[in-house]
DNA sequence: AGCACGCCGACT
DNA sequence: GTCGGCGTGCTC
């Protein structure tokens, strides 16, 4: 097999779709051109027994000695790389940061068909033209079919016709009526003759001063590197700011990447940017589509027929022909960071990014995230403030309600049930705001005291009353509503607690003759059932809106005039060192949605715990004032930013092998390390069994970043070493955010 | 992650 | 005597 030429040999290094910390070398095909040998290109070839799809890493010429092992590429794949040199290096980065094989994080970054080695083709476009018939009829007789009517008015202003992608960008749901339409023979395919319509849509809004200072900066900041973190009260028009800034960077003939944490919940999003960039072909990148159409964004950003991609967290990877700007709105959100397998944070990896392609990076929060602010105070950042509601609205009158001693209907005091009654006579909407769904999180004895625990978690099972069940919310797992007490089989059976089923029933017996919404993944499961009850809200039509999480994330409820979280005090208590970072974000995000509009806006906290300095800070002061004090704690205690974090998890069915794994791991370090660095653990997990796993975890703590990743580059060497490492599954998670 | 090789229990 | 359990090791 090994081949010595007088030239040398070409030797492709590939990174293969296998977790190992590797790539492996193969010998070029000879027949191929030079030109094809471009690093980004995708290679087919064996693998162990089988026959794999991998990414040309590096080319090289050897001219000594090969070792035998070399086998040859089985076919070249694509003839232009999909990946450009950037987006390697962004890879390799990644790869390193993470210490995730490279192999798996280049995976990470192609979609689906691509990697399964499908062609990198985009999907030829169809275009459609109205026929004569078409032309000449009245289109008022197809007033029957709103849609038709609808799609053959567009037909008649664009008379060269329209791609499906444009018509996408105009309407949904428009495959029916075309569909019809053809058949009718009003409409035609035609052969694609035409380039995309460039125009704007909606006229920019005015841009209040704040908002056009932010603009200008950003506008003469594009062309290369910068981070800028746009911190903007809720409803100060940080959306705007963003549509003008893409305005600009289209008009330079570049291209815009946008990340969102669930695109699936900012509709609202998408539809203004649809509004304002009519005609435009604005690509989306979510897990609600299809893996074509996800294939299809990629592709056309990958090859710059797009200008403007909306997408989550793994989008962040889409590679851009003419890169212009990164924007990542609601920076503080955690979903940004991918919670299993490759754990990156689409955040971080967005500002290396920018950085490589030499773009501008705005990040966009009314809650910036602290090590964010941080940043702003090294000056890493450069700090964008909007601090006043856009137009004529108000910031809204926040208020610690203190509930000891008072009297209480399921969770809403007599203060709240009166404030929500006046709210409700001067014909303001009102939202409630309580992050627990079902019915109750507790069901106990009162005889016995027996409680409803998950056999395969360490939790209690959740009430849930409608559906006449007990369901584990960390497993899914579901069992009937029990009648009697298991154990002692007499006792009656109590609900402990509050959730939002609960709170609803309550709502309709005080407030029989008013509409209630409940928003939260149970009410809206099924299908269109969210975009429903939001068109309930927007029309006025809901009295009372009440919801979990949900309701802090991008939705805006113009006419709600009270705001009111039932159980502030729950979010207290966590021992995770994150906790109060993400209570206060989540009680100003929630806060955000009150008096948006003309109508002035009032939020009611009620607590037992009115002295508890995050609430008091965050209230009086406000959310930079609570920022600074928790940054500071975070220094006194050494916590990140102002220390580095990495996180060992095991899990296996046999408690003792994910410890007896972690405590072999934490023995391959050295005395210096142990110096070094501080180590905690092994210890069980928060939650120890979770889905019938036992659960253990080892924590890295370290003054400086490079420390900590030598460490873990020696460390992840080791592991190789362990006898046990096969039957747990382990995993490393660099700057985690959930301690669990 | 796959996939094969390899050494110990209940079956036609 | 075999079929098959999953422990261990390797993949250019």
């Amino acid at each position: 097999m090994a081949k010595l030429t007088k030239d040398g040999v070409i030797v492709f290094k590939v990174a293969v779709p296998v977790p190992l910390y590797q790539v492996f070398d193969y010998l070029a095909p000879q027949e191929v051109e030079r030109s094809t040998y471009a690093p980004g290109i995708r290679l087919q070839v064996p693998f162990g027994k089988t026959v794999k799809i991998g990414v040309l890493i590096e080319v090289c010429r050897v001219s000594g000695p090969l070792s035998d092992k070399l086998k040859p590429v089985l076919k070249i794949l694509d003839q232009q790389p999909l990946l450009s040199s950037q987006d390697l290096a962004l890879l390799h980065w990644a790869s390193r940061y993470y210490h995730h094989p490279l192999g798996d994080v280049v995976s990470a970054a192609l979609p689906a068909g691509l990697r399964q080695g499908r062609p990198a083709k985009l999907k030829a476009e169809r275009y459609y033209q109205l026929t004569d018939d078409g032309l000449a009829i009245d289109s008022q007789l197809l007033k029957r079919a709103l849609r038709q009517y609808f799609v053959i008015e567009l037909f008649k202003q664009q008379p060269a016709g329209l791609s499906e992608a444009q018509l996408s960008a105009y309407t949904c749901h428009w495959r029916p009526a075309v569909k019809a339409l053809l058949n009718k023979q009003l409409i035609r395919l035609v052969q694609p003759v035409m380039p995309p319509i460039a125009g704007i849509g909606e006229i920019p809004l005015i841009a209040n001063l704040a908002q056009q200072q932010a603009i200008e900066h950003l506008q003469s900041a594009l062309g290369h590197f910068g981070v800028f973190l746009l911190h903007g009260v809720t409803g100060s028009g940080k959306t705007e700011v963003y549509l003008q800034l893409i305005q600009t960077v289209l008009e330079r003939g570049q291209q815009v990447l946008v990340l969102l944490p669930e695109i699936t919940l900012t509709p609202q999003l998408e539809q203004r940017f649809k509004q304002r960039f009519t005609g435009i072909e604005i690509c989306l990148s979510h897990s609600k589509l299809t893996d074509s159409q996800r294939q299809n964004s990629w592709l056309a950003m990958q090859q710059g027929t797009a200008p403007i991609l909306l997408g989550t967290r793994s989008a962040l990877f889409t590679p851009l022909a003419k890169p212009g700007l990164i924007i990542l709105d609601e920076e503080h959100d955690a979903s940004f960071k991918q919670q299993e397998g490759f754990r990156f944070s689409a955040r971080d990896l967005a500002i290396v990014r920018g950085k490589l392609l030499g773009v501008p990076v705005l990040l966009g929060s009314a809650t910036p995230s602290l090590e964010s602010l941080h940043n702003v105070g090294q000056q890493r950042y450069q700090l964008l403030s909007l601090p006043e509601r856009a137009g004529q609205a108000k910031q809204p009158v926040v208020q610690l309600l203190d509930i000891r001693n008072k009297k209480m209907h399921e969770g809403l005091s007599d203060v709240l049930v009166e404030a929500i009654r006046k709210s409700l006579d001067e014909q303001g909407q009102v939202l409630l705001f309580l992050n627990r769904r079902g019915y109750a999180p507790t069901l106990i004895c009162h005889a016995c005291g027996w409680v409803a625990r998950c056999q395969r978690c360490d939790a209690n099972l959740v009430i849930h009353a409608h559906e006449h069940l007990l369901r584990c919310h960390h497993c899914a797992k579901e069992q009937p509503l029990p009648q009697h007490c298991p154990a002692c089989k007499t006792g009656s059976l109590t609900a402990l607690g509050l959730g939002t089923e609960r709170v609803e029933n309550t709502l309709l017996s005080l407030f029989p003759d008013k509409n209630i919404v409940r928003l939260d993944r149970d009410s809206t499961q099924r299908k269109g059932r969210l975009q429903d009850y939001l068109q309930q809200i927007n029309s006025g039509h809901a009295d009372i809106i009440l919801g979990t999480q949900m309701l802090s994330k991008g939705h805006h409820f113009p006419k709600v005039t009270l705001v009111a979280i039932i159980d502030v005090d729950s979010g207290l208590f966590s021992l995770d060192f994150h906790a109060p970072e993400k209570l206060a974000q989540m009680i100003v995000q929630v806060s955000g949605r009150a008096g948006r509009a003309d109508k002035p806006g009032k939020v009611i906290l009620q607590t037992r715990q009115p002295e508890h300095p995050l609430l008091t800070t965050l209230t009086q002061q406000g959310y930079n004032e609570f920022a600074q004090a928790a940054l500071a704690e975070r220094k006194a205690a050494l916590l990140p930013p102002y220390s580095y974090q990495a996180l060992m998890r095991a899990q296996a069915t046999d408690p003792h092998l994910p410890l007896q794994f972690l405590r072999d791991v934490a023995a391959l370090l050295t005395a210096h390390q142990v110096n070094a660095v501080q180590i905690l653990g092994p210890v069980a997990a928060p939650m120890a069994k979770r889905a019938g796993l036992y659960r253990y975890q080892l924590l890295f703590n370290s003054k400086t970043r490079l420390v900590l990743h030598e460490l873990l580059d020696e460390l992840i060497v080791k592991i190789a070493q362990v006898k046990g490492r096969k039957k747990v599954r382990w995993s490393l998670d660099v700057d985690p955010i959930d301690l669990y």
